[in-house]
DNA sequence: ATGCTTTATGCACACGAGTGCATAAAGCAC
DNA sequence: GTGCTTTATGCACTCGTGTGCATAAAGCAT
C-alpha cells in the first residue's frame, strides 16, 4: 500500500484520516492507491493503538424465546448503525458465563450488553472483576450497582389488572414463568396488588418454564378450577394455555376464559390467537441500552444506574368476551 | 503483569503458552500473577501478530423470519463452541452489503458466513475483491465459484409431491415466496416435476413475500379456485394461507384443503396449525457451514464448492383428511 | 544570500503478544 | 579451571496504525 502510493505509512494514515497537513496531490495519490488495492485500514492494529476496539460484546441466552431473538435482532441493527460491531455469544450448558466474559475481555470489547437473566450474577461479577463496562437489559437485584435498562414490569402488570377488571373478569389466575428471574415476579406482584386495590384476588396460580411444551402441560393445573381471566407472564405461556383450554377442554376463549400475555410477540396478533398482550417497546429498550453502552464505552459516564421503559397495553380479542367470532 | 511476575513479557507469553523451556518455578510465579490480576492475554495484539483473529463474520438479513433467527442462534452456538467469535451484521436498508463486508474485512475476520440470499451477489463480489473466504448458507447461481452449504430444496419439493399424492390429493397449487431467491424456485420446480411424473399438474399459483401479512392477502388469490392441496414455499406462507382459509372462508383444513409448508418451524407442531412441513435439518446445515468456514479460515482448503443436506418430511394433521378432530 | 515562516513529509516510537537468536547460568567431565 | 552441553531467560524485532517531534522543502521578506 505505502509503496504503491509512494508515501510512508504515517502519510497514508494521515491522508486517509483527512489530516489537513497532507498536500492535495499526495492525498489523491493515496486515495487512488487505496481504491486500486481495495485497501481497508486494519482495525485490529488500530484497536491496539487506540486502546479501543469499537466492538461491543453481546451476551444472550434462551434464543428460542422469540422475545430474546427479537431483542438480539434489534441490538445487532442498532449497534451496526451506531458504528459498533457486535461480538455475540450465547450462554448455555456448554458455554459458561465465565468463559464467555473471559473471551469478550480478551477481545478488548469496549462494553458488554447482556440479555441473559439466568446468568446475570456471574456476568456482573466477571465483568466487574475484569473492569469491563456492562449494561444489563433486565432488572438485577444483586448488591453491585449495574447499569440497567428494563421494561416496567410493574406498570405492565397493573395495566393488565385494570384491563381485565374493565372487561368484566371477577376471578383471576396467574401463569408464572421461570422463577429464577425477577421478570415474572414483578409482573405478578403488581398484578395482584392492583387487583387487591380493586377488591379482587388472584386465587389460582401455576408455574412453568418459558418453553411451550412445558407450559402446555403445566396449564392443566390452572384449568382445573374455573376462572374468568388468566394473566400469563409471557406470550408463550399464554399460547400454551389457550391451546390447552381449547384443544384439551374444548373451552372457548375469551367467552369461557379470558387470557392475556406479555411481550406482544408477532404471533399474538394472528387470528389463531388474537392475544391481548403488553408491548414492552423493545425498540426503545434497545435504543437506550445501546446509547448507555456507548456512554460507558466512551468513558465512565454513568448517571442513573437504572433506566425504565414504559410499556403499552395492546387489547385484542382474547379478552373481549362476546366478540369471539368477529374477524 | 510482567513486573508482578518478575519476568519479561516473552517469558510470560511462553509460560502461559506452556513452553517446555520455562522452568517450573517461573511458570508458577507467572500463573499466580495472572490469577491475581485476572490477566487475560490481549487477543487483539495476538491477532495482529498471528495474522489471524479467530473472528468469523456473520451476515444475516430478514431476522423476522424465524428460520433465519434459528439459523443465527445455531450459528452463534456452534461458532462459540468451536472457539470462534462471531461478529454479526445484518444487511438491510441502512446497512448495505458493501459497508458490512468492508467492516468485516477491516476487522480481519478469518472468514465470512452469509445467510442473506437477497444480497448474495454483492456479498460474493465484495468478499472476493477483499480476498475474504466466504461460505454461503444458501444456493447461489452467479458465475463465481463460492463455497455453499444448502438444503436440498429439490428433494424437499419432490418429497411433498409424493406425500400429497399419497394422501389423496388430485388438484394442486403452489404458494411461492419472494422470487428473488432460488429457494422458492427450486422447491416449486421439483414439486411440479414430480407431480407431472405421477400424471398430475400444479394448476394454481400465487406469489408473496415471506411476511405473514403480505401472504395473508396474497392467499386470497389461491383460494378462489377449489384445490385439494397447496404446497407453500415456507411455513409462514402456510400459516397465512391456513388462517385465510379458515378465518376468511370458513374452510376446514385438511378436509376442504390440505396445506403443507417448509422449514418445520416450531410453530408448525402447535395444535393451532399442526402443519405438515419439511425439516431442512438446520443443525447439520449449520454444523457443516461452520466446519467449512473453519477449513477456509485455516488455509485455502476447499474441495467441493457446494454441499447439500438432505431434508426430511414431517407429516402432520394439515395433510391428513378425515382426522382433523383427532388430538 | 540569510533568516524566518509555512507546508509537507518521514522517523521513531508505542500498543501487546509471539518468535528467532543470543546469551547467561548451571551442571558435568576431564 | 577449561570446554562442552543443557537449561532458562532476555533482547530485538514483527504485526499495522497513529502520533509527537524533527526536518526537509519551499516561499518570502530583507
Amino acid at each position: 500500500m505505502a509503496e504503491l502510493a509512494r508515501a510512508s505509512a504515517p502519510t497514508v494514515s494521515r491522508a486517509l484520516a483527512g489530516d489537513s497537513r497532507i498536500s492535495e496531490a499526495t492525498r489523491l495519490r493515496v486515495l487512488a492507491a487505496a481504491e486500486e488495492l481495495g485497501y481497508r485500514p486494519n482495525l485490529i492494529a488500530r484497536s491496539l493503538r487506540k486502546q479501543s476496539t469499537g466492538i461491543i460484546g453481546v451476551v444472550v441466552t434462551d434464543l428460542e424465546n422469540s422475545y430474546h431473538a427479537q431483542a438480539l435482532r434489534l441490538l445487532v441493527d442498532e449497534l451496526g448503525e451506531k458504528g459498533f460491531a457486535p461480538l455475540v455469544f450465547s450462554c448455555n450448558a456448554k458455554q459458561s458465563p465465565e468463559t464467555v466474559i473471559s473471551r469478550l475481555t480478551g477481545f478488548q470489547v469496549d462494553a458488554v450488553i447482556a440479555l441473559a437473566a439466568p446468568f446475570d450474577k456471574e456476568i456482573v461479577q466477571n465483568c466487574s472483576r475484569g473492569g469491563k463496562s456492562l449494561v444489563l437489559m433486565n432488572r438485577y437485584d444483586g448488591p453491585e450497582p449495574v447499569a440497567t435498562v428494563v421494561g416496567d414490569n410493574c406498570a405492565g402488570g397493573a395495566l393488565l389488572a385494570d384491563h381485565l377488571i374493565a372487561r368484566g373478569a371477577r376471578s383471576f389466575g396467574y401463569f408464572a414463568g421461570d422463577d429464577r428471574t425477577l421478570i415474572s415476579h414483578d409482573r405478578e406482584t403488581a398484578f395482584t396488588a392492583r387487583l387487591a386495590e380493586a377488591g379482587f384476588a388472584c386465587t389460582s396460580r401455576a408455574v412453568s418454564t418459558y418453553s411451550y411444551d412445558a407450559a402446555r402441560t403445566a396449564a392443566a393445573t390452572l384449568l382445573e378450577s374455573p376462572l374468568d381471566a388468566v394473566f400469563c407472564a409471557n406470550d408463550t405461556l399464554a399460547f400454551a394455555l389457550m391451546d390447552a383450554a381449547r384443544q384439551d377442554l374444548g373451552m372457548s376463549v375469551p367467552d369461557d376464559l379470558m387470557i392475556a400475555g406479555y411481550d406482544n410477540s408477532p404471533l399474538s396478533e394472528r387470528p389463531a390467537y388474537d392475544l391481548t398482550s403488553v408491548d414492552q417497546n423493545l425498540t426503545e429498550l434497545v435504543t437506550r441500552t445501546v446509547a448507555r453502552a456507548q456512554l460507558l464505552a466512551a468513558d465512565r459516564g454513568g448517571a442513573s444506574p437504572s433506566e425504565v421503559v414504559v410499556p403499552r397495553l395492546v387489547p385484542r380479542g382474547s379478552t373481549a368476551p362476546g366478540q369471539s367470532t368477529e374477524s
